[in-house]
DNA sequence: TATATAATTAGTTGTTTAGCTAATTATAGA
DNA sequence: TCTATAATTAGCTAAACAACTAATTATATA
């Protein structure tokens, strides 16, 4: 029961549920892709994508100095949920809104989101 | 996206997944029934029954001074997630408690719980 | 009609949690 | 090897929430 305890309060926020349904639609999302598309601080993200790897609903790979999230899609069990939230979210206008901003944000290298994010301008300036 | 939050929210707590799950095996459950079976005040399990009323996943009915509560399987969007807590919790520990203490909960008529509720004997000591 | 009582709602308290900034860790490249 | 930097962790604050007691509401029965 605690494990299944520990899925549905790693989906019962906001910005996880977000981050959930992205993962639907994307393979993969780096963790500063996901900071862009909640407009949260890195830590925050962070703290969010945690919470769903250790509830064992993301898993994620490094490379380099970016980190890339995932569904857990090897644990079959996490099925029915998968097929339960997309049934209910579609045609959520929410999620409408968070692909279109997905889409601007996986358009942009990693390396230039990251600039953008602590401060500098979206293009190297010199 | 807020209705499935709001479902997800009432089903992230222990208590009411508890209730959740009790609804599974029993048709239907009172109030007073539940408040015993979750060794809590009337009042907090009044507080998550409403919850979980609010969410769309009970439906309830007054009979006289009891209320039974009962899984709202009208909405069959909660389906999916119905097999998902299932397969889930098949063989927990937990439920298999839950389940034994609810047998005997469920023998008792809901007058003499009350009465113990409040403080009386099991039965009338008249 | 008056009293007893099942359930809910109001009000309070302690715990959990989401967000932030700052500090730390680990990796890439000069 | 040293510096820059993506991500995580630590520490803090404000908001959300679960539990309790007390007050209120609605129903049955004397």
């Amino acid at each position: 029961m605690d494990g299944l305890l520990s899925i549905l309060k790693a989906l019962s926020d906001k910005n996880r549920l977000r981050i959930f349904c992205a993962l639907l639609s994307y393979e993969e999302l780096c963790a500063c892709q996901i900071t862009e598309f909640l407009q949260v601080t890195g830590a925050t993200a962070s703290r969010h994508l945690s919470i769903m790897v250790n509830a064992g609903i993301l898993k994620n790979r490094k490379d380099g100095r970016w980190i890339y999230f995932r569904l857990n899609t090897e644990d079959l069990s996490l099925e029915p949920v998968i097929n339960w939230v997309k049934l209910k979210l579609d045609g959520s206008n929410q999620v409408g809104k968070d692909l279109k901003a997905l889409k601007q944000i996986a358009s942009i290298p990693c390396e230039d989101l990251c600039r953008k994010q602590r401060g500098g301008a979206s293009r190297p300036n010199k």
